[in-house]
DNA sequence: TTCAATTTAAACCAATTGGTCTAATTCTTT
DNA sequence: AAAGAATTAGACCAATTGGTTTAAATTGAA
């Protein structure tokens, strides 16, 4: 039966919170409050609020991870469309909850990662993990021919995943899909594998 | 002669930190520390921190765009060439300082866009006149056959502009410049016209 | 069933937050 | 030179920050 409250109830509720609202303009209070948690509980998981976000972007990388995987290590449709599925359901997710949030590790990166180096290197391995596992998929792509050998599978994984990092917030400010549609146009447009001349 | 202080100045110093650490993150008592004025002279020249950070992004933008112009309004070298030198110009600032801290505008969208429209907007229109003027010297490239005429110039103006955003973002969870140059060498190997078959 | 360990509970804390207020000073205009 | 406006100055404020503390309740193991 265990304890009153559950560890990954409480990530899953603040981090929440904490990738619509930003780091620094979320107190520990507010998490207290949507969790229903008393102030003693959360600080019986975490040590620090630093020790909240840092096991919070482990929890939602590794979440993540589970859903890249579920959309790309399929046999079918081609590797390239297996992509294009993932990728537009993300963009889909955020526009469905209003163009507003994007993804929390990048978010991180930006408020955190330049002032506090531990939190940079989580936020930097969860990133690679995502990123090994796009690889595989551009790799097979690669193979198949559908997909551009100018750059490694690795190389070509890393810059769509920080593409979109660039695209959210583009769409943070313009509070709309519109570039992220264009993103993902372009983007796989400049991958694609071009008719050799 | 003018007054004591000069509004200005204070934006220069203030922006600074908050590029670097973060709005939320900073207090308006670090920024009257920094630039050793009393806070009733802050607050005379801006009616609120928001207002602050809101004149701070009007600034910011007009000299980055100032930047921008004096790199690409020149007749040579070619506009590829410009573009390279410009962003060239761009990753080694950011080297320089430590690779930690990246663009006001950009952290700022990712930072409160999300949840504030009125700064969303103000970040939105300053990105918007960047991309115009880098639009102008993408269109020269691809009327000298330069640059791929797949898209228009305002669209791959548009991804130039946000793609250096998502590569801040590793640049500041790495701690160094290496994706910076991934980025750079690929987007302009991506925006290059090929060959015609 | 006892008992130590863990978890729950919330009052409490010093420090900091953005912002106000009043007075003194400095500037510009008449 | 005098008056009115703008600026400088910093003490002050309520609210909030992340975090500590102490005690009660609950748990699993012996």
């Amino acid at each position: 039966m265990g304890y009153k409250y559950q560890k990954e109830d409480i990530i899953a509720l603040g981090s929440e919170l904490i990738r619509k609202n930003g780091y620094h303009n979320v107190g520990i209070n507010e998490i207290l409050k949507i969790c229903a948690i008393p102030k003693g509980s959360f600080y019986n998981f975490f040590s620090s609020k630093e020790d909240f976000i840092a096991q919070s972007i482990e929890l939602y990388g590794s979440k993540n991870l589970d859903l890249i995987r579920s959309f790309l290590e399929a046999k079918e449709p081609s590797p390239t469309q297996r992509l294009r599925n993932l990728y537009q359901y993300m963009l889909n997710i955020n526009d469905q909850e209003g163009c507003n949030a994007g993804c929390l590790i990048n978010n991180l990166s930006i408020e955190l990662a330049g002032m506090n180096a531990p939190i940079a290197k989580i936020i930097d391995a969860q990133f690679q993990e995502m990123v090994v596992e796009i690889a595989r998929c551009v790799q097979e792509g690669q193979d198949l021919g559908e997909i551009t050998q100018t750059f490694s599978a690795l190389y070509i994984a890393e810059y769509i995943h920080a593409g979109i990092g660039g695209a959210f917030s583009r769409m943070k400010a313009q509070n709309n899909r519109t570039y992220l549609d264009k993103w993902f146009a372009m983007t796989f447009e400049f991958i694609a594998a071009k008719a050799v001349v």
